[in-house]
DNA sequence: TATTGTTATACTCTATAACTATA
DNA sequence: TATAGTTATAGAGTATAACAATA
């Protein structure tokens, strides 16, 4: 499918590459989320946890910053963390306003479940590309990224 | 930040490039949005007057897949749009059970608006990339799209 | 019977606003 | 007053299942 036709005089030889990454995005994630289903998990659920156990989060709003997600989604999601026993939230007793989030047992074991898909999902992804492929992709990726919240236009 | 140290005994020199896009996407996206949303639009509704104007749909099951979405879906999206004023459908004459959508005038004048904010969106994107990088991004994106779907593991 | 599309319903993710508790 | 977090509510997008109309 050529949607270089619809833009009319504007030079476009190839398909916008917001739309490439929309589409990608949507089918990767897609797939994605599957994997991450069938292993029990969810998307924001793996996010939340490997935020838990990768960075030194000193408080839900760091949590929630880490995660790319406003405080009362990220409340909206330790509720069910929590009632599912993943995780426990206990007032800091330094500050009691802040609360300490951590990861119980089954928590952690979701985490290794939700790692392995994410591995496995990651390995699927790379077929046919070499390591320097992929790294060029993801400094490509960081530079999108960058100019979509920074650059001028 | 790295998530190497959470990968044990996986060599992972870079962080997941599933990841990487995951994030690359949800920032551009909402970038995006936003664009779409000033400019009286969505990214549903972008996805569905694009089809519309750059493919030759038959019917509504084919419009739907072009968007990458099921019957349900775009018929809610599709009800919406018509009590806007932005298509029209009419039972094709030849099959009644099919449906023929088309833009109305103000259908057009959004298309037109949307398509303006995707082309802004997009050259903010390329920012610092040449032509050639952009081209290789999309051919790497389209690797990943179908190895998400393809390939095995 | 099979197909096209609609309607009813519900789920997930996210958000804003109002609130409580703490500092 | 200002800050950390929660709760109430809502909205967008998507989906499945049941349905109606047509072939």
């Amino acid at each position: 499918m050529s949607t270089g036709s619809c833009y009319d005089g504007v030079v476009m030889a190839h398909q916008p590459i917001g739309l490439v990454l929309t589409r990608t995005s949507r089918t990767v994630s897609r797939a994605f989320d599957e994997r991450l289903a069938a292993a029990g998990g969810s998307l924001p659920l793996w996010l939340i946890l490997l935020a838990l156990k990768t960075q030194t989060v000193r408080s839900q709003s760091d949590l929630a910053d880490a995660v790319g997600i406003r405080g009362a989604t990220l409340s909206h999601h330790l509720g069910g963390m929590e009632a599912a026993g993943l995780v426990t939230r206990r007032r800091d007793p330094a500050s009691r306003r802040t609360s300490l989030v951590e990861m119980t047992d089954a928590g952690t074991r979701l985490f290794l479940r939700l790692r392995e898909a994410s591995v496995a999902h990651d390995k699927r992804l790379r077929a046919g590309l070499s390591d320097e492929e992929v790294a060029y992709l993801a400094t490509l990726l960081d530079t999108l990224a960058f100019n979509a919240t920074n650059a001028s236009t």
